[in-house]
DNA sequence: TGACCTTTATATCGATCGATATAAATTGGG
DNA sequence: CCCAATTTATATCGATCGATATAAAGGTCA
């Protein structure tokens, strides 16, 4: 008798309650978004991931299906994440636009608070260095994750600060114009993590320390004033 | 007798004056930018390349010595490319800086034309696009080919838009400031380089035409205009 | 504790990778 | 026109890739 089909391989979490899985999968994935995010899907070796991760090879394949499956996680991962630590500052916002308000300099310091949360989560966490690579590459080169990345990070955070602005305005200007903005403002940012090594080098900064992290918040806030002061078309 | 050293793997250019060789090597380099700009260094296969480039897959190593060589004339390739398509805009503002200028309003205009001719480089180019994948990738995972697009690319180029934003300020405010403030400021454009697709997707552009670019332009003139306005420190 | 399911470990498969030895074809100077 | 150098084409090597078959170990609950 064949030993059969005892161990087909899932595609979703194991539905048991055995605890030892998901500190593997955590290990897994901990270990397979700095390796994506600097080798790219294709570079990064699944028995590179297992090594770094403390895990066999095989045990990839397990858990997540194939490398696909774990690429799709990762950025799965990510965006959990990133939205967790954007939280505190985005929910004031999204309530704030979803009440329909219309108080322009709420709006203005509701935008500030969130470039605000933004620069702490994406240029003071060394984690943000990792995912934006990951990111980054997948952004410009879409495969498995585009869906996931463009539906819950970049479409949801554009179009919140988008409205942000355009409220900023008394909702004068064009929302069309504000979307552009909004996208250039976090571009911005990009200095920071996928390019915050070239940015420290030409800097001079050996790290980004505090004196650092308020010279950052110094010029997204100037340049939201800028945006906010601006209507466009009134010029 | 065995054969011999009669085909040594060089590692420049040939010599000699046989008029294929470049073309070929042209070729081979014309596929391979694109390919490492999507796949990554090690995603991007030899012998994909050379078929892209309708070469047999011995032909890289012969004209390059190795798969890493080949990614270093890219990025060589790139620079090149990218400091011709600019030479026209920066000429004068180099020329202006190496003079001492002092004319504060010149030194605006000088930016506001490098600017210019940035966003005509960047993002009404479509090789740009390929070009800022390799670029995006290799600042952020520095590899083989980092040096060259530092030295040669990021450095000079913050240098070149914080020194004219230095004089467009009648050079009152730090200098530091100024970098920062250029390294944002060129960092901008990613929305409209390795972020082009999220971009069109986000504003619901279906290609990148003369309004949307004029519409670009008119965003980063405001953001240079609100730069120079606003000394810091005077605040 | 014992039966069963989940998880981990070992071994290995076929495919593809970059590189090179070698041979043939092509090119240009004398 | 011919010889030598250059360039292109063929075949193949060892290494590494993702995936899987299989076996062993570990955990859960009756």
């Amino acid at each position: 008798m064949p030993y059969g089909r005892r161990m087909a391989p899932r595609r979703s979490a194991p539905r048991g309650s055995y605890a030892k899985s998901a500190d593997t999968r955590r290990a897994i994935l901990d270990a397979a978004i700095p390796a994506f995010a600097e080798h790219g899907p294709e570079g990064a070796s699944t028995r590179g991931i297992a090594t770094a991760a403390g895990v066999n090879q095989p045990a990839l394949n397990y858990h997540f299906g194939s490398k696909d499956g774990l690429y799709r996680q990762c950025a799965e991962a990510i965006v959990d994440r990133f939205a967790l630590s954007m939280g505190e500052s985005t929910a004031p916002a999204v309530e704030f636009l979803a009440a329909g308000g219309s108080d322009a300099a709420r709006a203005h310091a509701l935008l500030n608070g969130v470039m605000h949360g933004l620069v702490d989560t994406l240029v003071a966490s060394t984690d943000a260095q990792v995912w934006s690579g990951f990111v980054a590459r997948e952004m410009h080169a879409p495969g498995e994750a585009f869906a996931v990345l463009y539906d819950r990070l970049w479409q949801p955070g554009t179009e919140l600060a988008a409205q942000l602005i355009h409220a900023a305005r008394g909702r004068r200007g064009g929302i069309e114009t504000a979307r552009l903005e909004a996208a250039m403002l976090i571009s911005n940012l990009v200095a920071f993590t996928s390019g915050r090594r070239v940015t420290k080098k030409i800097m001079g900064w050996p790290e980004i320390g505090p004196d650092q992290l308020a010279a950052v918040r110094r010029s997204i806030a100037r340049q939201v004033d800028a945006l906010v002061a601006v209507v466009p078309g009134d010029e």
